[in-house]
RNA sequence: GGAGGCGUGGCAGAGCGGCCGAUUGCACGUGUCUUGAAAACACGAGACCCGCAAGGGUCCGGGGGUUCAAAUCCCUCCGCCUCCGCCA
């Protein structure tokens, strides 16, 4: 949710948000309707309830007729303090609705528009050129015998995969890298639940507009997290942190689940888009103050992470309307796939600011001990799509793929052979 | 799955219809005393909402109900504990 502060104060700037991200700026007055409505209600309330609580008294005090009379009295009062606190009620719904009916204030400066209207903001290397027809991570995964889409789609059904072998070897030898890496750059590594509660799900932003990319229990009205994002947001809900030692960093460990609804044809050869695959995902809780530099340097460890596996990427500003509704910025990190001749994305790094921690009541203090909605941000560190971009920008024309430096020592191996 | 118990401020732990936003202890902060500290004494400390402020309201796990009035009575959900049963 937005700072509604910040919304009385510059309305035009969250109408200037809601322009970039081309959503609907009607919202932001009717929020400030309901602002207005709910202020109004509040007093009238609290006005009828202190004048009830000086009546009750009053009543306490009282013997006789002079009670019975009061008591008459006091069932008026009631009634009036029972109708303002319903239209308090009421009034407060109302406002929550609107309130969560706006995705976060973007940053001026980023690009208005679309998915296509991301700014490029840097190449690093260089597309390999082939001398060879190059072949999919798919073809490499089955001679490999890293990859066995069929018999995922027997078992499981479409979107679904096993990693077999090597494959299971080479994913878990990423993610220890990964892990590693986090826990030498100061993160604390969870392994977290995958299944959350409602408010949890909803607190993180994921049931708005996305709400039908998530798996549900119903009999245990669960929530399948897409990411330890998820979890990682829910860890401190309801709490005050001591951030005064600097931001809280952890790096969630974790397999992850989307129903791709709606995305049907789109990638559905190989594991580029799943239903369930697993991620290190770095998670970080901060002063808002401390979140754009913060979001700085999540983006150069996801890129300390990508030099390790050693395949040309570049880094987009992801346009406004292609944020997520509790981002207010965020970079991906695009590997070359030389099958598909085009950047696909191995990681993102969204900023939230307050968006979710105010959902969540995510607080810390200031220099005054006065508690203050924290910030939060989220990046990727490794997922198993990764494995495409590892398997087809280092694959030699004997169909075997040559092992990156930094991944040898884990995975014990230099080269993956076909079987 | 069955039976029972419990959930109060940072922690411990009273209160069981109005005088209770709540006794007390520990921990915490400030002050007095002290060369400094400890001890002792005094005072002060929670969160949320409305308000420029003064001030007011709300919060005793969450939600709902009974009542003029609920921490206190009822319902429900959540969590924790104990016992029995069942099972990877």
């Amino acid at each position: 949710m937005i700072d509604l502060r910040t919304l009385r104060e510059n309305p035009d700037a969250v109408r200037a948000s809601q322009r970039a991200r081309g959503e609907d700026e009607g919202l932001v007055d009717a929020l400030l309707s309901a602002d207005e409505r709910r202020r109004a209600a509040i007093a009238r309330a609290d006005a009828l309830r202190a004048e009830q609580k000086q009546f009750g008294k009053q009543v306490g005090r009282a013997r006789g007729e002079e009670r019975d009379a009061l008591l008459a009295k006091g069932k008026e009062l009631a009634a009036e303090v029972k109708a303002a606190e319903a239209e308090q009620t009421d009034a407060e719904a109302v406002l929550d609705g609107a309130h969560r009916a706006i995705p976060n204030i973007v940053y001026p400066d980023v690009p208005p528009g679309g998915e296509d209207d991301y700014v490029v903001l840097k190449h690093v290397g260089e597309p390999r050129t082939f001398d060879f027809e190059p072949l999919d991570h798919l073809d490499l995964g089955a001679r490999l015998g890293a990859i066995d889409m069929e018999r995922g789609a027997k078992v499981s059904g479409s979107r679904f995969y096993f990693l077999t072998g090597v494959g299971a070897q080479l994913q878990l030898a990423l993610l220890n890298l990964a892990a590693q890496q986090a826990v030498a750059n100061g993160f604390t590594l969870m392994i977290p639940p995958v299944l959350v509660r409602p408010e949890i799900m909803g607190g993180t932003g994921y049931l708005g507009a996305h709400a039908a990319e998530v798996y549900h229990l119903a009999d245990e009205d669960l929530y399948l997290v897409g990411t330890s994002e998820v979890p990682l947001a829910g860890y401190h809900a309801n709490e005050i942190l001591d951030l005064s030692a600097g931001p809280r960093r952890y790096a969630g460990w974790s397999s992850c689940f989307r129903r791709e609804a709606g995305s049907y044809g789109k990638d559905t050869r190989g594991i580029i888009r799943v239903h369930q695959f697993d991620k290190v995902e770095m998670f970080v809780y901060c002063r808002p103050a401390d979140a754009e530099a913060e979001h700085a340097r999540l983006l150069a460890w996801e890129e300390q992470m990508l030099a390790k596996i050693e395949v040309p990427y570049r880094v987009i500003d992801t346009a406004a309307g292609d944020l997520g509704s509790s981002a207010a910025r965020k970079f991906d990190a695009e590997a070359w796939l030389p099958t598909q001749q085009t950047y696909r994305e191995l990681t993102s790094t969204s900023n939230c600011t307050t968006f979710q921690a105010r959902r969540l009541a995510v607080r810390y203090r200031d220099e005054n001990g006065r508690p203050q909605t924290a910030a939060t941000l989220n990046g990727t560190l490794a997922t198993t799509r990764w494995i495409v971009a590892i398997l087809e920008n280092h694959q030699q024309p004997d169909g075997s793929v040559t092992v990156p430096e930094a991944l040898r020592p884990l995975l014990g191996r230099d080269v993956l052979s076909p079987v």
